[in-house]
DNA sequence: CATGAATGAGTATTCATTCAT
DNA sequence: TATGAATGAATACTCATTCAT
């Protein structure tokens, strides 16, 4: 008894984390009003049916989605460069090389950064991130490594050039893609 | 007594013009999916019917407005720009100057730069102003100017941060501004 | 004064006989509900605001057309051959004779007997000349001349052929007409 | 556990079935314009969306019940009297059998008459069981048991008829009915 | 009176959600 | 659980009617 309860929930487990894995890419592709369930059904490869057996609803489903995309995205890395005892420039130097290489190796990164902002834009999420990455601006510009100007700005700034790059990863097969120095030059010195 | 043709017709050319002015704006904030013509017909201030007259459906009005925020962009502008007997350098702070400016005064322009860069994603539009950038930026790399580097892909980057900043206007009330001058560095050596 | 009021009044005569003709037509092709008000104003060569100036509704208009429908086609000249003091035969054929001469030269005619018998099959007329017809036939079944049978069912018989051609020559620019001998066959003995 | 592929498809049959069947005959009533998909889907028994399940839009659905309607009525049959090896006479008189027993029992039968018919009228339906009726009247005027004229026309004048009392059905609970030799009469000579 | 642009109630169509299997 | 046909509320679209000119 125990044994095929533990497999049931086993099997739960994994279905909802597929629906879950193939609809932020959907989701962050089509936005929420774009994004029909017949389809995103079809595109997962299940019964729509069965979205409702693990989602009360689509309103749900888009909103543990985000909940994941804020894990599946930078955060806790990104605090984890911030913790380092290093320079400023080299916090953003791996950092950017950090951000660049998930960008370009996992397309669930990109979906996390573009359902991440675009909540932002809509003033649904909190600015986790980017009150980090001000810090790390702020030590900078004391360091005399990072431009001048308003941290908040300048972090914003950076981030959106983030999302810029990971919405054209979602829709775009073959787009030119900055490195990790285009990125860092964004904040930092010559 | 019948209407007088010219003013039937001016009636009807001021009518069609409205919906398009508002719809721009509609559109860009909430995508094609995401406008419903009942609202979009109480924010414009009409009846449902009255775009049917106009528009043979919600697709075609979506079209009409992308072939006219090409117009309100800045293309022709763009290309004017190019054509001055001035250094690249100069070019590209005039340009950044007036599209920073335009993005901060004129809603329009931003819903324009935010619908065509959509499209441009969707792979539905060309790459007009890309392409006038580039020719800038290779002028700029041989003055010494520019950073070095693939022209295409700066272009992309430099519209691409228009885009960013077109899109956090007309979602954020109080948004934060890069200047003319964070626009201009992306592409100038310090 | 009176004569501008009588020109007045002349015109709302000639304005209204021309919604009425083309109606007649119009509405014996596409029926009540295929029928359009924008499509049938630019039948006629006016504008949709004008049909309301003559009539409360396209209701109104349709039962309006019905009662001109009835004078039009051949009711009270079906009267006066059944009053000849002539055979039965000999009124069937001049009736067919008359019949058949009106549905070829007068597309009116014909607008006429589809409508009115469209409101028959729909209850919403009564069988006024079919009343008449039934005299005849009986008439013609003493004399030896008209075939045995229920006399309601050939004057049905008899009208509904009509009813068929008149609906061929609304739809059909070239069509196939029967004589007069053959629509009189229905009736009379060889 | 999921739905057999064979009851889905079964199941899918089934409805798609219902609809035709119960819209042939709405059809017929109300024509095109007359019907409403809320009122059909009433009529029906189902949901209105069920209806877009299986057809695209109102103008598909009453294309393929077209399409059935040359099943329902008597095409085949028909065809199989023509090659039967007997006088055309005969022919006939068996022909109108079927017809009137066929318009008399099954509603369907005169549906599809009507519905065939009006499409004939608009030009959309080519002349299928009106060609081999002209190969039998040909035949009987050789033989001399069918009255001279031209084919073609005597064709329609039939048909034209059994279309009458198909109508007369569909519209009126207690129509007068023809009988199988009244139309036979309108081919064959007394 | 005549016009035709505008209206909004009515109709067609879509899509998130349910439920029998 | 998983399925996908069915549902009906929400949304797109049409068309009889009105009204300012």
């Amino acid at each position: 008894m125990p044994k095929s309860q533990e497999r049931c929930q086993e099997i739960r487990e994994e279905t909802k984390s597929l629906i879950i894995k193939k609809s932020i890419l959907y989701f962050a592709k089509n936005g929420f009003a774009g994004t029909k369930i017949s389809e995103l059904s079809k595109h997962i490869g299940i019964a729509q049916g069965t979205i409702y057996i693990y989602f009360k609803s689509k309103e749900e489903l888009y909103s543990e989605i985000f909940a994941i995309s804020d894990k599946v995205c930078g955060s806790e890395k990104l605090n984890s460069f911030s913790r380092l005892p290093i320079s400023a420039e080299l916090k953003i130097k791996m950092l950017s090389d950090y951000v660049i290489k998930s960008l370009k190796k996992d397309e669930m990164f990109a979906a996390g950064i573009a359902l991440y902002t675009q909540r932002l834009l809509e003033g649904q999420a909190d600015t986790g991130f980017y009150k980090t990455t001000e810090k790390i601006i702020k030590e900078g510009q004391k360091e005399g490594s990072v431009v001048p100007g308003s941290a908040r700005k300048l972090s914003e700034f950076y981030w959106g050039v983030v999302y810029l790059y990971a919405v054209k990863i979602l829709y775009m097969a073959d787009t030119t893609m900055i490195t990790s120095e285009d990125l860092s030059r964004i904040l930092l010195e010559d």
